[in-house]
DNA sequence: CATGAATGAGTTTTCATTCAT
DNA sequence: GATGAATGAAAACTCATTCAT
């Protein structure tokens, strides 16, 4: 009764060749062809796999949000198990994201191309307004002390996540390496672990 | 002076309309012919004006800089002329930056087109690589005082820099209101300005 | 009787599906996977029960024309059971046609279709001058009396198919209702009847 | 200051080609490229005249419809100013409509696509309807006596043009000679005549 | 029988760039 | 200088048909 649906493999080839595509050219100058090539794919089975191009697109998107909160949220359990103080939780998420997301220039660079996208594409700014709200709302969770001020923390942590996307950016634009760009993280990190 | 300006005119109204291009549309969707139109200019004079699209890409990312750096010289030409003290400079730098660069929503939606160019493209990368290192070494400058430490200074000024960029991004996207935008700003220039 | 049935119904039901399929678009916007899906039937297995696209539209004339042949041979056989004089007898059989076939709207959106096909497919062609021929052949055996001049009712009975067509497609077009349509119809007859 | 415009020429040039592609393949079947060689133009001028491939056939429909109609209004005039009676003029109008168009077979040809494509596409339909409404308009005008029945008169008018479009379709179908299709239109508006 | 996968040819449309006047 | 015309390459997308399981 019909092939094995290798449906949901194929799909994942794609979405990982338009990853590879989009670290050699903008999404706007790769075209279907250039990910079915990338993916070893016809390119006209990309229309069977997906709606469209910006379907693809957005598909991506929410996997690598998927695969990252995934990633984070087993962090954090595994923190809270371990009985660590709010302190201690904070940094090890930090170093978390550190080392897993903002200084992976491969990550940061797809990125950046994402976030210009989302600046005009109304598909993609939705998904990337929803995943960046939950970023932060994760990390005032983190922050959260019983007696600290809501809207503030709010702040800190939008400065946070925003801090971490100018470093990201920085750290593919001038290529920077790996230690460096941790440095330059974590030291605003600690001071902003003082000012909680 | 002959006929000459007109040509800089005409340049100058294709690099404007360029500009509110930006606005609406990434610069891959926007056409020769739409700049053209905006700009109220037949299309096929701007192969006339500048050497092809990129050029016209490229001489407004110059522009842009040399504006902003022109106003930012003067500015702190300005403090140097009232003798202000070195916190005082840096505390009115950050101002200008703040009002005049970070919280402008246009501009930011530019800058992040940019970026985003950069990426990918040599010619960008080339001159925003330029750029932003002549940035940061303007913050370095400002910040260094005779026993600082001169490694130490860079990081904090890339900070800043990355954190500007961070704050400018976010404050599109979130359509954050000015004021919100400037407090994230200054609460994290107020501790850089501490650790100094 | 075994299985066979099963492929006569099936091709039914894709025949079916091909006339739903053509009241909302035309046969050429029409795909494969449209009618497999409208028929609940996947696609692959159009090419199953017939040989290609332009087979199951030939097979949908053929099956509509033999229904309506039916119908009205039938209805032609209950008036010459009556012993109705011919004048009663084509009143009647214009009755039909025009209660049956030139007022159902579906019908003749579906009608409009083909005859366009027709025009540039020889297969689809060749059916319907099939059709047509027979059709005015029977108007023209029941026009026919003893001193009838043959070659004048032939153009007459031509006449009033076309006639037919026309209103046919006018009563679509305009989206007229049934019983105008009909007042239509049996004013052009009655002057007929009189001609003969 | 530029090239002689000749916009109009090539738009009529499009126009024209569309029209001898029409009578070779359906309008869905004819692609851009077709009408572009078949004009002699390349296929991308033909978005630069037009906004797209619907463009070039409503635009087609207009230009048609204005053609007759602009001969139809001469026509009319003349006859109006030698000081026919009404019946008169209307036997010339029943004579200019049978040899100028119903009794082209390359027209009908043409027409019966276009009601194919009006029965789906909405604009079509609209240039459509409204050419028909003005057409029996026309119509009623020129029967229409005093002392006449306006719905009657309104019914016949639309029985008459509808038999026109089946006779019309019957000559192409059927390829039947001029003098066949004109003694056929003849003998049901002379009848027509006497029901006035 | 049934089904999802695959293919290849074709469609409309867009555009940077060049050219002739 | 200015303008409309022209070109060629490439893009996204569709689809009838075939195939493997």
């Amino acid at each position: 009764m019909g092939r094995k649906p290798i449906r949901e493999q194929r799909r994942r080839e794609i979405l990982d060749a338009l990853y590879r595509c989009l670290l050699r050219k903008p999404y706007c100058e790769t075209s279907i062809k250039d990910i079915g090539s990338e993916a070893g794919i016809n390119y006209a089975m990309l229309h069977y796999y997906f709606k469209n191009k910006e379907d693809i697109l957005v598909c991506f998107i929410d996997r690598v949000y998927e695969h990252y909160q995934a990633l984070f949220d087993r962090e954090v359990l595994k923190f809270r198990e371990k009985g660590l103080t709010r302190q201690q939780i904070l940094r090890q998420a930090f170093h978390f994201v550190n080392t897993q997301i903002t200084t992976d220039k491969k990550l940061q660079t797809v990125f950046v191309e994402i976030w210009e996208i989302a600046m005009y594409n109304p598909a993609v700014n939705a998904r990337m307004k929803k995943i960046y709200t939950e970023w932060i709302r994760g990390v005032v969770n983190i922050m959260q002390g019983e007696s600290s001020d809501q809207k503030k923390t709010n702040w800190l942590a939008m400065s946070l996540v925003g801090f971490h996307e100018g470093i990201g950016l920085f750290s593919v634009f001038f290529d920077l390496r790996k230690k460096d760009t941790l440095a330059m993280l974590e030291t605003f990190q600690e001071k902003l672990l003082e000012m909680l």
